[in-house]
DNA sequence: GCTCTAATGTAATGTTGTAACATTGCATTG
DNA sequence: CAATGCAATGTTACAACATTACATTAGAGC
């Protein structure tokens, strides 16, 4: 037939569910949202979420132990993500700039960088708009 | 006894066992190190750990849950931390190219940065040269 | 000594994450 | 179509990290 289009496997619905909100969501709040899809267990959500994360299409947020989908392409450089506190929201940056500072900082000190983490909390321009004075 | 000037807090011995160390302790690991010194309780090393990172004494290691003493002098710049998944050992630096690269990269998207959390995990000099084909 | 308060402890619980093993559903193939 | 294989999922148990609510202790100042 055609062809059949595969069992849609809970990878798949915890990345859609992801993707469908810009918001971070922790393992245990995507659980909760999903078990009306069938998903029933703590540890299925990881291994979607290994996988995610493994393949690139997923990111973890680890100053906040959440999850979001990666918006972009597959990229060599590393992600920088702007965390609002206020509504949750992040936006997912790549910078070739701050990339190079990395490399020089490392290649003064001899480290030899393999994964980077870059979260900058703060509050986003929405936000600022609605409650200036905060 | 002469004199006991101040009682020294279970804050004071928290902090002092990270600064004998370089590398980084997870607060349960804290809690076990100073079972010998009277910290008998995970809720005393977290409020000590929670004073200590509130006046910039001690910083946490968000990817790792982990905590390290501030190298150096209280400073404004966001701080960043090389981390060698091999030994364990952190180093801190602050790099001003790489905090305007932040602050440049808000500037643009209308962020409003209060945090950074900028963690490099990778291979330490040291490390690298003793096990070069790793 | 008594009281007040900060520091600490206790106990319970919540949250995040993993390990080990069992089960299910589907595809193949002989 | 039974047998097999295998990936996905579930179950159970637990480890690691963190917080909450309340009780107790030890000094400081009276």
């Amino acid at each position: 037939m055609a062809n059949s289009p595969k069992r849609k496997t809970h990878a798949e619905r915890v990345f859609d569910h992801l993707r469908r909100r810009t918001k971070l969501l922790s393992a245990y709040q995507i659980l909760e949202d999903l078990r009306g899809e069938g998903v029933t267990a703590a540890t299925t959500v990881y291994r979607a979420l290994d996988q995610l994360v493994a393949s690139r299409r997923v990111h973890k947020i680890e100053s906040l132990n959440a999850f979001t989908a990666c918006c972009g392409p597959s990229h060599a450089e590393a992600p920088v993500f702007e965390i609002c506190e206020h509504c949750g929201t992040v936006t997912e940056h790549v910078d070739t700039d701050l990339t190079k500072s990395i490399a020089s900082l490392s290649s003064h000190s001899g480290f030899q960088p393999e994964h980077s983490v870059i979260e900058i909390r703060g509050r986003c321009g929405t936000c600022r708009a609605d409650a200036p004075t905060v």
